[in-house]
DNA sequence: CAATATACTTGCATACTGCAATTATCTATG
DNA sequence: CATAGATAATTGCAGTATGCAAGTATATTG
């Protein structure tokens, strides 16, 4: 009653295993970034990420935000809120449609983005800084098929990959 | 007393920033994933990883534990917890030292770890279709050094990160 | 001008996280 | 061999985040 479980049929090393190798990258990089803006800003991640698209993208509206950097209507709802309260953004009614807000970076909110900007950008440049540039150019194009295949495997739910024959 | 915010410094390019771009990458796989097992089998993200890491390495005790799928002592505890109550693991006391208890993965969690596996297998199988198999080479070593370099990132906090002259 | 649609926003129940304090066990020392 | 101190893991609790139903304000349509 104590033999050892069968062995695997489907063997997946998680060390080896794509997503996770992402998720791990992404996951060790995001945690000193989100130390320094939450310490210095009391920014959240949403807050940081709705920051950087109206930083580059000023008056821009809920909807448009939340497509820009993958959030639903209400973490950027809160998002916003947030930023508002800590005078980085101000919403303001859409002209034409009044139920559009536009929200728009404030001068001290510029400040913020471009510190946390600088931060961002010099941890960036310590990973690119390992790679050759033959490594670099051939990662972006890597990052835009992988970007477009996640986002289609994302639509549609997890239903929809257990009949699966490939879609092309 | 309206006058549009001062352009930017230091651009940011939220969409062309890298570590962004890897988040959104894996977020947008481990979505369908975690709907998968969260609603076939009620486990959290944390559940999944150790489940992995137990079927792979029987029997590791929960530093082994935290240091191979990147979770803290307390998420790991908890994650332990709840593959036992779902039946998916045990725990037994280490032999030689009681305090680490081996936890042994049972046969239904190597079922459950066989099914999710295939899930994620054929999600990963679908990203990789979109690459050439020079991608798929050059992938692998850049990935390699992106996780050493962004483990040497991790630690040290974000303090280190400020009064930096980049180091070798 | 009611009826419906849209764009958010808020409230609340639930789940997750971080950290202090505990428990159980082992090691070292007098 | 008793006791003090380390170590591995767990638990309690407070604060926070998240998901979703319901609500508000505005616009559009018949």
């Amino acid at each position: 009653m104590r033999q050892p479980a069968p062995a695997p049929d489907d063997d997946l090393k998680l060390s080896a295993w794509l997503p996770y190798r992402l998720f791990l990258v992404a996951a060790q990089v995001a945690r000193p970034l989100e130390g320094f803006y939450g310490e210095t800003f009391g920014l959240s991640q949403a807050g940081w990420r709705i920051l950087a698209v109206i930083a580059e993208r000023d008056g821009a509206n809920a909807s448009e935000i939340g497509r820009a950097c993958a959030l639903d209507p209400f973490a950027v709802s809160r998002g916003i809120g947030q930023l508002v309260e800590l005078g980085f953004a101000v919403r303001r009614p859409g002209k034409t449609d009044r139920r559009f807000a536009a929200v728009s970076i404030t001068r001290s909110g510029r400040n913020a983005f471009n510190r946390i900007a600088a931060f961002g950008s010099a941890i960036e440049a310590r990973l690119l800084a390992r790679l050759s540039e033959a490594e670099r150019v051939t990662l972006d194009s890597t990052l835009h098929k992988l970007e477009a295949e996640s986002a289609r495997i994302d639509t549609g739910g997890w239903r929809s990959l257990l009949d699966n024959t490939a879609a092309s």
